[in-house]
DNA sequence: AAATCTGCGGTCACATAAGACCGCTATTTA
DNA sequence: TAAATAGCGGTCTTATGTGACCGCAGATTT
């Protein structure tokens, strides 16, 4: 363990995005046609499991038709 | 070129942080002290050369003093 | 029962952010 | 005029996110 521990930072974010997702009434598969992101990287990304860059923020907001500021929103 | 090109969002971002950090009166130096970011390495971001990830975000909120979305607001 | 959907876990090569440095050029100030 | 201060560019190693996959279990639909 070099650096700090931002698992629980990815875990809000993760929670967040899902909730998000979830009032789109859209499936992992859905969102991820949306952004051109792999499914299975965004169910991680939902469990916390990756410190997302940037763009990956972008794409995800622009699947999703919300703001990138919406998803840093908790 | 592997992937798409995301410049011009890192320097958006860039730009909304440098804005912030001035309206704040600080020096590149004085909020790499509040942030535990390298001064080099948040000049390099607010020139768009970084796409940086969540938790350097959240570092660069922290060492604002602003929420982590409002780096995100442009 | 079979087909489909949904969430999720794992692999692997590759690109690149992070972290810790150095040092230069202006500009400001003591 | 010497010394801080401010912005910025470059280097090197290491850690890890990305992208593109595969496959499975459980629920839902036909």
């Amino acid at each position: 363990m070099v650096g700090k521990d931002y698992t629980s930072i990815q875990k809000q974010f993760g929670d967040n995005l899902q909730k998000i997702r979830h009032n789109k009434g859209l499936s992992l598969r859905a969102l991820a046609a949306n952004c051109e992101i792999d499914d299975s990287k965004i169910s991680k990304i939902e469990n916390g499991k990756f410190n997302i860059k940037l763009s990956t923020i972008i794409e995800l907001a622009k699947g999703l038709e919300v703001k990138p500021a919406d998803l840093l929103d908790f």
